[in-house]
RNA sequence: GCGCCCAUCGUCUAGUGGUUAGGACUCAAGGUUUUCAUCCUUGCAACCGGAGUUCGAUUCUCCGUGGGCGCGCCA
């Protein structure tokens, strides 16, 4: 019987500054994750790099994980507040002999280092490697790794370095195929009791040795053991690093999965054996494939719209862009694009998650906004609409029974919160006419005449919509044009734009007066031939 | 430079050893609508290249090419 433990995954971010969409997305991805499996979905605020994190910054990262509505179980675990038990673990790890002390090149003092094993399951052999090396510069082998030179196709020496671990099996030979040197007990190397500096070495070679992992999302990976390098763990100011504490917590965290950028996976080769040495088995990872700009390069601070909040403002809603952001490197594997909640977490699985990085389209995430508003709840989609009234001086304060009347007309129509630029003439009598419009509408033959004639009766018109089409229906009669020739003559007049809802409905709530005085504004000032 | 990874319409993606290679966004043309938007119909548009395996390769293998990531006492 195999007992399947209960999934932990874990965000876990550096607050250095504003929450960058790439982030969230791991976010998003690992909240799935947990809801889908029924395990728990844990946040840590990774802030060891104290001069780097603020306060601020937390506060946006937790905002933005409200606003998408990524609820957190548990405590929230602050790495800052762990460092002694990163600092004792450094120390087991020294003591062990796992790692070792490190000569600080700045004199200040030493760092502690993580040597790669010299044995560890996640070891694969993969055959015998043979390298051309610079004869001018010395191969040194020592417990801290290898250190040679290659040769470079102009013959340059090219400086390489390596954990010992990845040279099982050293040979140096010199020029006449001489071996100079052979790694055959790495005990004592290891132990630090010997070091050799070897002279005259054109050819090295060993057993080539590799990394393995399983990745949940990019399969089987490995990476050469020679191309790794032993893990500063401690800084010689004797603050820990990054990798030891990430490990350390996601070990006292309990986590079972790893998901995050496509970034770590270097990391991983690293890390596990880290969790090797630590006697802990090593979580299951997954690693996402990076979002790219526009220009299918990754997100930079050049890039303003790469952060969370900057799609807040610019009037997206949390549910599309989370819908969105889903879809981006990963699918359901049917046809379906907009899903509700419950429905992404009943379909997502890591196995469905893509490896190739993945650009963001502004234009479909619109797209999808627009699908989202015109569901929304008519006092959900107040509020976002009051928020980018509020943007222009005569969008705040306005009428409040108006204000819901125009949401309601308006709301499938918008496609972001900003559009409501356009809503000026329903509370503004400072209108700018679209020169287009008066032009196309106003400046034509008889339209002055049958505007004055509309204007005349409307003034024994009640302002509900089927008088009012009935009013205009009876002029365009009297003048033997198409029944709604005249509704865009009208609307440019009344509105000052040519686009909008329907004509009737518009007119109502503009109301009697505000419609009867732009007309006659219109009839005065803006119609007649133009030239 | 070295290492790891990736490659289907412009973009996000589905999919298969034999398919008219499917959907969505964008764009274009129609229809509905009093206009716009919605909605509906139609259209444009893709398997990076070359070898190999195979009766057959977009799919499998290898080699290129292109892209991303990594190579810190950053995280």
């Amino acid at each position: 019987m195999i007992e399947t433990k209960a999934v932990r995954v874990r965000f876990a971010p550096s607050p250095t500054g504003h929450v960058h969409i790439g982030n969230i997305r791991a976010a998003i991805f690992n909240w799935l994750y947990a809801r889908h499996t029924g395990g728990e979905f844990l946040l840590r605020v990774e802030d060891t790099d104290l001069e780097r994190s603020t306060d601020e910054a937390k506060a946006t990262l937790r905002e933005a994980m409200a606003w998408l509505k990524l609820d957190v179980d548990g405590e929230v675990m602050y790495q800052s507040q762990r460092r002694a038990a990163h600092l004792a673990a450094a120390g087991e790890l020294e003591a062990s002999g796992a790692a070792y002390a490190l000569a600080g090149a700045d004199n200040k003092g030493e760092a502690v280092c993580f040597r790669m094993p010299w044995d560890s399951k996640a070891y694969e052999k993969v055959g015998p490697a043979k390298l051309d090396v610079h004869p001018e510069v010395p191969v040194t082998v020592s417990h801290a790794g290898v250190k040679y030179a290659l040769v470079s196709k102009k013959g340059k020496a090219i400086e390489e370095s390596g954990c010992l671990a990845g040279f099982s099996g050293l040979r140096l030979y010199d020029a006449n195929d001489v071996c100079l040197y052979e790694l055959a007990s790495p005990e004592t190397v290891l132990a630090g009791k010997a070091e050799f500096t070897v002279e005259h070495v054109v050819r090295m070679e060993f057993q080539r040795r590799q990394v393995v992992f399983e990745d949940l999302v990019k399969g089987r990976m490995t990476k050469p053991l020679d191309g790794i390098k032993d893990l500063v763990i401690v800084r010689s100011t004797g603050a820990p690093v990054f990798h030891l504490a990430n490990v350390c917590d996601d070990i006292v965290q309990e986590i079972t999965h790893i998901i995050r950028g496509d970034d770590h996976v270097e990391n991983t080769f690293r890390h596990i054996l880290l969790y090797d040495a630590m006697d802990q088995k090593p979580p299951a990872y997954a690693h996402l494939p990076m979002i790219v700009n526009a220009q299918g390069k990754p997100y930079s601070k050049r890039d303003g719209d790469a952060y969370v909040g900057d799609f807040r403002t610019r009037g997206f809603d949390p549910d599309a862009l989370f819908n969105y952001l889903t879809l981006l490197g990963w699918a359901p594997g049917d046809d379906r694009e907009k899903l509700s909640r419950e429905e992404l977490v009943a379909a997502f699985t890591l196995q469905r998650v893509r490896s190739a990085p993945s650009q963001m389209d502004l234009k479909k995430l619109a797209h999808m906004n627009g699908q989202y508003l015109a569901e929304l709840p008519l006092d959900t989609f107040m509020e976002g609409a009051r928020e980018a009234l509020a943007e222009h001086d005569w969008g705040r304060g306005v009428n409040e029974e108006l204000f819901r009347s125009v949401c309601e007309l308006m709301q499938s129509r918008t496609q972001l919160y900003p559009d409501v630029a356009v809503w000026t003439y329903f509370f503004s009598d400072e209108l700018e006419y679209d020169p287009k419009g008066v032009r196309k509408f106003l400046q034509k033959e008889g339209v002055q005449e049958m505007l004055s004639e509309l204007r005349a009766a409307l003034d024994s018109t009640d302002f509900e919509e089927a008088p009012l089409e009935a009013a205009i229906h009876a002029i365009e009669r009297a003048h033997d044009i198409k029944e709604g020739k005249l509704n865009q003559p009208i609307r440019v007049a009344v509105t000052a734009t040519m686009v909008g809802a329907g004509l009737y409905e518009t007119m109502v709530l503009l109301g009697r007066e505000r419609s009867l005085a732009r007309l006659d504004y219109a009839i005065e000032n803006l119609c007649g031939e133009g030239e």
